[in-house]
RNA sequence: GUCUCGAUAGCUCAACUGGUAGAGCUCGCGAUCGAUAAUCGCGCGGUCAGAUGUUCGAAUCAUCUUCGAGACACCA
C-alpha cells in the first residue's frame, strides 16, 4: 500500500501525486557468500579479492527490508576486476550499465573477467550488508537498464514489484516500519528511527561496512501524499479485497457494461478497458475515520469468525441506533462472549469508493418514491475510474446487473482559454459568487447552455453574455404576460378553427419547436434547447410575431376576435414555454407560472407535463408554412429597403413608409391571400400589389428560387392617425374624431373592425 | 510516457451520409419611445487550430503537428 506517514493510513491510488523530491542515490555492495561460485558462473579465473553484487537504490531505509537482489533472467552481466579507493574488489554488473557504473564508482582501472546470463546466477547466496543475513539472487523481468546497475535491491515489503516477485520466490515479507515510520523495537541496529531520519545512519553503517561504493543525491519524481505533499512509503499490511474472479465478477461486470447505455459513446470503451485490466479491488483503509470493516479474524488461523454474517448484522443494528462508533467502542465480549480472546476485532475502514458505490442499495433500494436500478448516473469523465465503477462492481456482486440504465459524463469546467481552473491560475469562478451576483438562474442557464461532452468553458464574459440572453428569455415571458392583461382563458379563449391564420401560424410554430424541445430533453441535449428557445424568443417571436400583433393588442377592441386570437396564442406560447423553461432556469419558471391567467389551481410548473394544447397548421391550407416562410422573405426584403429609406432620412418607423410590391403571378397570388393585412404584416402604412411586368426590369429580386419581386418604397404623405400610427388617407375625414383614421373610427365608436388574418 | 476526447465569427452553438460555412448574442450605425436596466431595422465579422494527402470537390475522410482536457502508468 501507498502509506503516507503523516496520515498514519494507506492511500488510494487517485491520492497519490507526483511531485519532486531530492533522495540519497546509493550504489551498494552485496558479497558472495561462495565466491568459487561466483567465478565459475563466469567461466573467469578466481583471484583473491571479495566478489559482490552491486544495486543501485533511492531509499536507503528499505535496505533493512531487503530480502533478495534480483537480476534480469536475459540481461548480460559482466563479473569485472576494478580498482577502487577502498581497494581491489569484483563487481557483477549488467554489461550495459557497467561502463557508466564503474566511471561512477571512479574506478580508474578495470578489467572484464567474464560474463553471463543472469539466469544463470539465480538462487546463488549473498550476504546483506549489515544485517546478519543471507539472501538470494534472483530474476525478474521487471529490472530494466536504465538507471543503475541492472541489479535490484528487492524488499517485498516496500514495493509492489518486489512483493511480487518475493512471492514467486517465497520471500518472507518483511516490513519492520510502523505505522508511524518508525523502525519496529526489534529492527537490528535502527530500531526506534524514523525511517526519513535512518537514510543518513544506514548510509554511514554501510560505509563503515566498506559496502557502499557512492552516495549522491538526486532529484526525481516520486510519490507524495495529495492532503500532506509529503512523501510517502510503500509498505505491505494485511488488506481486504474484492476478487475481480470469484464468481466471475469481471466477467459480469463487463456484460452489464454492454447493457448499459453511455453517453458520450465513448464512455463504454473506457469503462471496458478499466474493467478488464483492473486489479482485485482493495477496500481496506487504515484510518480512524470511516466506516468500519466489521469483522473478527482468529489470532492464529486468520480465519473469519464462523458466525460472521450474524455479527454483521448485529454490528449493523448497533450502528444504526448509536451509529459508526458503536464499532469503535465495542468490546468483542459483548458479541463473542467466551470466544472474545480469540478473536482480533479489524480495526480497518471501508474505501470511500465503497461507500459512495453502494448508493444504489443504500439509498435506492431503501426510499419508496426511488427504484433500482437507477435511470441514469451523472458525473464528470473521471468517475469511470470511481463511483461509476465502484457502484457498478458493487451492484452485479449483489444482483448480477449494473445499477443504472444508462451514464452521463461531463467534461470538467475551464476557463475561456479552455485552461483548468486553479487558485493559484486565478482563473476559477466559483458557483456562489454567480448566483450572489448573477443569480442561480443565470449560472443554470449557462450549464444548460454549454455542450456539456466536451470541457465547459466559463468566463465572466460569457456570464455576461448569459445574463444578456436570459434578459431576452425573461423580458419575451412579461411581454406575453402582459398582453393578456384581462384575458381569461376559460372565457376569452377562441378554438383553434376560428383564430387568426398569424396567430395559428404562431401556435403552430410553437407546436414544432416543442417536438424539438422534448427530444432534445430526452436526449439531455440541453445547449440545443437553450438555443432553439432564447432564438424562439429573438426571432419568431420578437422580431416577427410579438412585433405584428402589437397593432391589434393596441388598437383593436378589447373583446374583438382580432384581439382574442392573439392573446388566446399568447397564453398557449407562454403555457407551453414556461414547462421548456422549468427544468432550466426554474426560478423564473416558477414566477412566470404565478402570473399566467386562469385558475392555475395551486399547481406547480414542476410538476405540470408538457403543454398539449398547440395545434399544427393543416399542412394543405393556404396559409401553411410554406406561405408564411415567403411572407418572411417578403418582409425581410422590405426591411432592407425600408433601411435605405431610414439611412435617407425619409422616414424613422416603418409606418411612416408606403410600400409597392411588384411581383410574379404566382407571388403576387400569394400576398395577395392576405388583402389589406398585408400591411399590418410588414408594419408599413400602405402595401400595394403589382404585377411584375409592370415595373421596369432589372432591379427585381429572387425570392426563394420561386419568386421574383421588385420593391419601392417611399414616405407616406398622407396624415398620421394619432391612435394606431399608421399614415391613412381618411385620416380627418370624421368630424368627431379628426385625428383618426377610419378604422380607430370604427374601433372607439363603432362595431369594431374586422381582421381576416393577421 | 501511453491512450481517449476536443479545437468552426469576440461569445454560445449549427452545418443530414464529403457538395458555395449558418444562427443568435456581442459590437457598430440607425430607428422608436405603447416590452424602456426594453424593443425594432441594417451592417461589420470566418484561411472551419496548422500542414500534408485522398477526391472533380474536404469544416467533414486519412496521417502528422500544435494547443487544451481527462484517464492510465511510473523508475528500484
Amino acid at each position: 500500500m501507498h502509506w503516507c506517514l503523516d496520515c498514519g493510513s494507506a492511500l488510494a491510488e487517485a491520492e497519490v501525486e507526483y511531485q519532486d523530491k531530492t533522495s540519497a542515490a546509493i550504489d551498494v555492495a552485496f558479497r558472495a557468500v561462495d565466491k568459487a561460485a561466483i567465478f565459475k558462473k563466469f567461466n573467469a579465473e578466481i583471484n583473491s579479492n571479495d566478489v559482490a553484487v552491486v544495486i543501485w537504490t533511492t531509499t536507503p531505509w528499505t535496505l533493512p527490508a531487503n530480502m533478495a537482489v534480483c537480476l534480469h533472467p536475459d540481461f548480460e552481466y559482466v563479473l569485472v576486476k576494478a580498482k577502487l579507493a577502498s581497494g581491489e574488489i569484483n563487481l557483477v554488473l549488467a554489461e550495459a550499465l557497467h561502463k557508466s557504473a564503474l566511471d561512477r564508482y571512479g574506478a580508474d582501472e578495470y578489467t572484464v573477467l567474464g560474463r553471463c546470463k543472469g539466469t544463470a546466477l539465480e538462487n546463488l547466496p549473498l550476504q546483506h550488508p549489515f544485517n546478519d543475513r543471507q539472501v538470494p539472487l534472483i530474476v525478474g523481468d521487471h529490472v530494466t537498464t536504465e538507471t543503475g546497475t541492472g541489479a535490484v535491491h528487492t524488499a517485498p515489503g516496500h514495493g509492489q514489484d518486489d512483493f511480487v516477485i518475493g512471492q514467486k520466490y517465497g520471500l518472507e515479507v518483511y516490513n519492520p516500519v510502523g505505522g508511524d515510520g518508525v523502525f519496529l523495537a526489534d529492527t537490528p541496529l535502527f530500531a526506534g528511527q524514523h525511517v526519513n531520519k535512518a537514510n543518513d545512519a544506514i548510509v554511514e553503517t554501510l560505509k563503515n561496512n566498506n559496502a557502499l561504493l557512492k552516495y549522491k543525491s538526486i532529484r526525481h519524481s516520486y510519490p507524495h501524499c495529495w492532503r500532506h505533499k509529503t512523501p510517502i512509503i510503500f509498505r505491505a499490511t494485511p488488506q481486504w479485497f474484492i476478487s475481480m474472479e470469484q464468481n466471475k465478477l469481471r466477467t459480469h461486470a463487463l456484460k452489464a457494461i454492454n447493457n448499459t447505455q453511455w453517453m458520450p459513446d465513448w464512455g463504454q470503451a473506457r469503462i471496458e478497458s478499466m474493467v478488464v485490466n483492473r486489479p482485485d479491488w482493495c477496500i481496506s483503509r487504515q484510518r480512524t475515520w470511516g466506516v468500519p470493516i466489521t469483522l473478527f479474524v482468529h489470532k492464529q488461523t486468520g480465519e473469519l469468525h464462523p458466525r460472521t454474517s450474524e455479527l454483521i448484522e448485529k454490528v449493523a443494528g448497533g450502528i444504526e441506533k448509536q451509529g459508526i462508533d458503536f464499532w469503535f467502542s465495542l468490546e468483542p465480549e459483548q458479541l463473542l462472549g467466551s470466544d472474545a480472546d480469540q478473536y482480533d476485532k479489524v480495526t480497518d475502514t471501508l474505501d470511500v469508493w465503497f461507500d459512495s458505490g453502494v448508493t444504489h442499495a443504500a439509498v435506492l433500494e431503501q426510499r419508496k418514491d426511488l427504484h433500482y436500478p437507477a435511470d441514469l448516473y451523472l458525473e464528470g469523465s473521471d468517475q469511470h475510474r470511481g463511483w461509476f465503477q465502484s457502484s457498478l462492481l458493487t451492484s452485479v456482486a449483489m444482483n448480477g446487473v449494473a445499477p443504472y440504465k444508462a451514464v452521463l459524463t461531463h467534461g470538467f469546467t475551464v476557463d475561456a482559454d479552455g485552461k483548468k481552473m486553479s487558485k493559484s491560475q486565478g482563473n476559477v469562478i466559483a458557483p456562489q459568487k454567480v448566483c450572489d451576483s448573477l443569480g442561480a438562474d443565470i449560472l443554470r442557464l449557462w450549464v444548460a447552455s454549454t455542450d456539456y461532452s466536451g470541457e465547459m468553458s466559463v468566463s465572466d464574459e460569457i456570464l455576461k453574455r448569459m445574463s444578456d440572453s436570459y434578459r431576452r428569455i425573461r423580458n419575451t415571458a412579461r411581454f406575453l404576460l402582459a398582453n393578456l392583461n384581462g384575458f381569461e382563458p376559460s372565457r376569452d379563449m377562441i378554438a383553434a378553427d376560428k383564430m387568426l391564420p398569424l396567430d395559428r401560424w404562431a401556435v403552430a410554430t410553437t407546436w414544432h419547436l416543442q417536438q424539438n424541445i422534448i427530444t432534445a430533453y430526452r436526449e439531455y441535449n440541453f445547449h440545443s434547447i437553450y438555443q432553439k428557445l432564447h432564438n424562439f424568443c429573438a426571432v419568431e417571436l420578437g422580431s416577427f410575431y410579438l412585433d405584428i400583433i402589437k397593432d391589434r393588442q393596441y388598437t383593436t377592441q378589447m373583446n374583438s376576435l382580432a384581439r382574442r386570437s392573439a392573446q388566446t396564442a399568447l397564453y398557449h406560447i407562454i403555457e407551453a414555454m414556461t414547462r421548456w423553461l422549468a427544468p432550466i432556469c426554474s426560478f423564473t419558471a416558477d414566477e412566470i407560472w404565478q402570473a399566467i391567467p386562469g385558475d392555475r389551481n395551486q399547481s406547480s410548473v414542476f410538476i405540470s407535463t408538457w403543454y398539449e394544447d398547440l395545434h399544427d397548421l393543416p399542412a394543405e391550407g393556404r396559409m401553411n408554412f410554406d406561405f408564411w416562410n415567403t411572407v418572411l422573405q417578403v418582409r425581410t426584403l422590405v426591411s432592407k429597403h425600408l433601411e435605405d429609406l431610414r439611412v435617407a432620412g425619409s422616414i424613422g418607423s416603418s409606418l411612416d413608409a408606403e410600400v409597392d410590391l411588384y411581383c410574379d403571378d404566382a407571388l403576387l397570388k400569394t400576398l395577395a391571400t392576405l388583402e389589406d393585412e398585408l400591411r399590418f404584416v410588414l408594419i408599413t402604412s400602405y402595401v400595394r400589389l403589382h404585377p411584375l411586368t409592370s415595373s421596369s426590369p432589372g432591379t427585381e429580386q429572387q425570392i426563394d428560387t420561386r419568386h421574383k419581386i421588385r420593391i419601392i418604397t417611399s414616405a407616406s404623405k398622407h396624415n398620421k392617425c394619432i391612435r394606431c400610427w399608421h399614415y391613412r388617407e381618411d385620416v380627418g375625414q370624421h368630424s368627431e374624431h379628426p385625428e383618426l383614421c377610419g378604422r380607430c373610427v370604427s374601433n372607439v365608436s363603432g362595431s369594431g373592425e374586422v381582421r381576416k388574418h393577421a
